[in-house]
DNA sequence: AAAGAAGACAACCGCAACTGC
DNA sequence: CGCAGTTGCGGTTGTCTTCTT
């Protein structure tokens, strides 16, 4: 026989909370603790079982929730942590301060799972569905986007595999400071063994492919709001490559470009080079010439992980090569994937600045400061923080510390 | 303008793990 | 070790809002 729940068998309240017992539960945790849930309702004066108590405070009273809509940045730990860890939300909502597991829960069913299915990859697996791949049915391009969407997560997948084997065999004092203990197998036990010991978790589950992903769309967003420049998504059409600024490498934009697919740069493709003399023989110019300056400072920002993961999905070229592949397949990641939100850059240029402020040797630490008379930012002054940003992002310490995003 | 559908989110339920005796 | 009570978690449902026809 099934014992009835307490709630119903009491005859407490249930379904939405009012205002008043809000305010009641509420004024009595800040003022006693909760102490023990079950007798809280009592002392409170609420015709409330317990658990809900627990459950709205947990969820929705709590000081320290944020609400509302969730920051590209966030959506983008999501996603790369259930596919990861799956529906642990409570372990994944450890990554993100401030929001509930529910929250998350509810978030991810509502839109993140229907944008992933939307996008042909199995929310579950996080992989390319392989039905989508519809042949002679005039879904080539679709196809030949998902066939890309499995590609990077491919190598996405293989990146998280080899970190999490690296965070289990790297010794912990690389992680500063060593945590005491390693990882136990069950989440479960780590979490109460923490509560009760006080100790730092072992090394927090932050793949860094998710970080140099989110950095080089802070840079290049940067670059290309600098320039007053915008990589307008075109949503539904999938059609970036024709339609969207492209960077191409090296060639004069009256030479063929065998970087270049389909031959020649098209009009509004953006030439790249190492080498400042080529400017003489490109045919670009006037505000044009300002994207291209601060391409040239590329190099020196594209740091090791960019660039081999670069090179592992195209093969070795030139740096100016490269450096072309990664920022056009994270242009075209950010149009394509559920990480796409059109013109949504400021949660992606907030972390930058807020990670840019941290630098405690940098008293310019902020982009805003960094705004010379004309609004725009020095390149001097940019490169510095750029490329000390781009140091701070392959430091092993803080691609692993979930506290930098705190 | 009204009705139904879909979306969004809060809340509930049941189970499992934990805790203290 | 066993048991009862408590807490945490994830799946599911209910309700309200927004959108579509």
């Amino acid at each position: 026989m099934v014992k009835a729940p307490r709630c119903d068998k009491e005859g407490l309240k249930k379904g939405p909370w009012t205002v008043e017992e809000d305010q009641k539960l509420l004024a009595y945790v800040q003022e006693h603790g909760h102490g023990s849930w079950r007798s809280l309702p009592v002392k409170a004066g609420l015709q409330r079982c317990g658990k809900s108590c627990r459950l709205r405070w947990t969820n929705y009273l709590r000081p320290d929730i944020k609400r509302g809509k969730f920051s590209l940045p966030e959506e983008q730990t999501i996603i790369q942590l259930h596919a990861l860890l799956g529906n642990r939300w409570s372990a994944i909502a450890k990554h993100l301060p401030k929001r509930t597991d529910n929250e998350i829960k509810n978030y991810w069913n509502t839109h993140l799972k229907k944008r992933l299915d939307k996008m042909g990859i199995d929310p579950v697996t996080h992989k390319p569905k392989a039905n989508v791949f519809g042949l002679g049915t005039g879904q080539a391009k679709d196809a030949a986007t998902l066939s890309h969407v499995a590609q990077w997560e491919r190598a996405r997948l293989e990146a998280e595999a080899r970190w999490v084997r690296e965070s289990k065999t790297i010794p912990t004092s690389n992680i500063n400071p060593p945590p005491p203990y390693q990882c136990p197998p069950a989440a479960r036990s780590i979490k109460n063994k923490e509560e009760i010991s006080g100790r730092r978790p072992a090394a927090a589950a932050r793949p860094p492919c998710l970080d140099v992903l989110k950095a080089w769309q802070g840079v290049v967003f940067d670059m290309f709001s600098a320039k007053g420049n915008s990589i307008k998504s075109p949503t539904s059409t999938l059609t970036f490559p024709e339609t969207s600024p492209r960077l191409v490498p090296g060639a004069a934009t009256h030479e063929k470009s065998t970087a270049a697919p389909g031959g020649y740069p098209a009009d509004n493709d953006i030439i790249v080079t190492n080498n400042p003399d080529d400017h003489q023989t490109n045919n670009v110019e006037g505000s044009e010439w300002e994207c291209f300056d601060k391409l040239n400072q590329v190099p020196q920002m594209m740091n090791q992980q960019v660039y081999q993961s670069s090179v592992a999905m195209h093969g070795m070229g030139s740096p100016a090569t490269n450096f072309c592949d990664a920022y056009n397949d994270s242009a075209w990641f950010l149009e394509n994937t559920c990480f796409a939100e059109a013109n949504d850059k400021a949660p992606v240029m907030d972390e930058l600045t807020h990670i840019l402020a941290r630098n405690p040797e940098d008293k310019k630490s902020s982009l805003g400061e960094l705004e010379n008379n004309n609004g725009s930012v020095d390149s001097a002054v940019q490169n510095t923080t750029s490329r000390y940003y781009w140091e701070m992002m392959s430091s092993q310490n803080l691609m692993m510390d979930s506290n930098m995003f705190n």
